[in-house]
DNA sequence: CAACTAGGTCACTAGGTCAG
DNA sequence: CTGACCTAGTGACCTAGTTG
């Protein structure tokens, strides 16, 4: 008992819904009846599927795993929030969930994120073939050129409209590429996990440019695309951001490595995207062999 | 070997009890004697009527199966149970069981925040009653009349406007009643956590005018400000949502027996949002004796 | 240091199988 | 029909790592 994956539960259900996800297992539960078996812990539990769906509900989630000390009020507000109220996820949450994700991934997962597919010449598909060329189209369309930064009265509203245009392109990029994305139950759940990653990546190129052409003085990386004394006022506001940016820069640093073109890079973005989600929504085949 | 459907049963017996219960086989079972059969585990076995009795009569029970690993309590107590007969258990047993049993106990120093301390009348210094004023006058300046929710182009949109205007409410309201909150290290993200509460318990006023007018009906709690139809749509997007009203509902209704005014209400939105933070900015004294 | 939790471990048992 | 054996989960306990 304790908090797990962000829900307070059992250590049953804690086992459960790890085994679950690094099984990739969920797809796999179908429920014999209606998906509203009753859970209970003192019953006997048979039906893994309302089980799932129960711990999901709950709040769990893998990005939402913490460790170390928790501070009282921290946890108290945690079991508020399962006994009263259940948190949605505010385009806020995401820039401080992303960055708690990111950072214990890139701790623990120290050491070659990527394999190299060098040499080998790959046959596509026609199908391939084109999906690749719609997921560049919507790259192209939604998220190569993102807007810059419009400042308003207060810091909050600024960082927030841009927070918006940030998910409205995000979205727009996600309907375009994957099939039945609108009807999906955690669209916005799933938006708000992965739009920090997807714009950091999705920013990398104006990154290069800004190095390039101004030497390695000016590499300040500018997730809020906005002008640079406006762009350090928020950056200030949200302390998290910098050390996102720090930390993002090793990463960039490997990822330019692989001199990816616009199309690689929109399949990478659209990567981010369905592996932050618990479900595999589509395959995409071959090109995705570069990552593990 | 084992326990099996509650009993310490061998694997025969096990699966004897699964087939017949399975099968609903019992009730073919008939005893050719008085049923009253010898049933022993050395002789071969005959009466499958007078076996299946003995199995019930054991304790044997499909609701009583039990699954996973045992705690070392209980596998101790069946032990104890078992070789030392019915006998009372020594002192050195006891000790060691309950040694067992409480390393498995959470020691919680956070027990008791709050005391109740009703009927007892406190004579308010005149600087809590002035921070009392303060808090209260910026309740009814920026979370009173919370402004309505305005269509966008798309759900996102309009969802993620309306949180502005929220969270900016929010950070008026802190400004106004917490000092140096806008100094704040974590200010973003302590009205990101809770914000979702906030609002829920700022809104409940309006709930309460709902119901009386409308009578049980129209309960639907209006989380977004939004005109029916549209507050229907948005909820339809974020299904969490309406989980929470649902889970909300039985706080709300305790919250209101306890009938609190404006200005309790006020500090209560206070209480909320500074027990999200990590840290104690400052100490509400003696009114937040309400709450469990 | 103290208070935490993710992940690993492995003692467990329900349910299935198939030669007697 | 029986019961020894197997397999897939399960969950109590432990440890390493993390953070206040």
């Amino acid at each position: 008992s304790g908090i797990h994956f962000g829900a307070v539960t059992c250590e049953a259900c804690k086992g459960f819904f790890r085994r679950s996800v690094k099984e990739n297992a969920p797809e796999r539960y179908r429920c014999a009846e209606n998906n509203n078996c009753e859970i209970l812990s003192t019953s006997k539990i048979t039906c893994r599927a309302c089980r799932f769906k129960k711990c999901v509900d709950a709040g769990m989630s893998m990005n939402a795993s913490r460790i170390g000390r928790q501070s009282n009020l921290f946890k108290e507000s945690i079991r508020q929030l399962q006994n009263g109220s259940k948190s949605m996820a505010t385009v806020t949450d995401s820039a401080r969930i992303a960055s708690m994700a990111k950072k214990r991934k890139i701790k623990t997962k120290t050491g070659r994120v990527f394999l190299s597919n060098n040499g080998m010449d790959i046959e596509l598909s026609s199908t391939t073939k084109d999906f690749i060329e719609k997921v560049h189209n919507a790259y192209v369309m939604h998220l190569k050129d993102l807007p810059q930064c419009i400042p308003h009265e207060t810091v909050w509203w600024t960082m927030a409209s841009q927070m918006i245009v940030y998910a409205q392109a995000v979205m727009n990029f996600c309907q375009k590429t994957i099939p039945g994305f609108d009807n999906m139950y955690e669209k916005y759940e799933v938006i708000s996990s992965c739009i920090n990653s997807v714009i950091m990546v999705a920013l990398l190129p104006k990154t290069v440019s800004m190095r390039s052409s101004y030497g390695d003085i000016q590499s300040t990386w500018n997730y809020w695309q906005a002008e640079s004394t406006l762009s350090i006022e928020l950056n200030a506001h949200v302390p998290q951001l910098t050390e996102a940016e720090n930390s993002f820069r090793s990463f960039e640093t490997k990822l330019r490595d692989f001199y990816l073109d616009e199309k690689e890079l929109s399949l990478l973005l659209l990567m981010i995207i369905t592996r932050t989600s618990k479900k595999n929504y589509f395959v995409i085949n071959k090109k995705n062999d570069y990552f593990i």
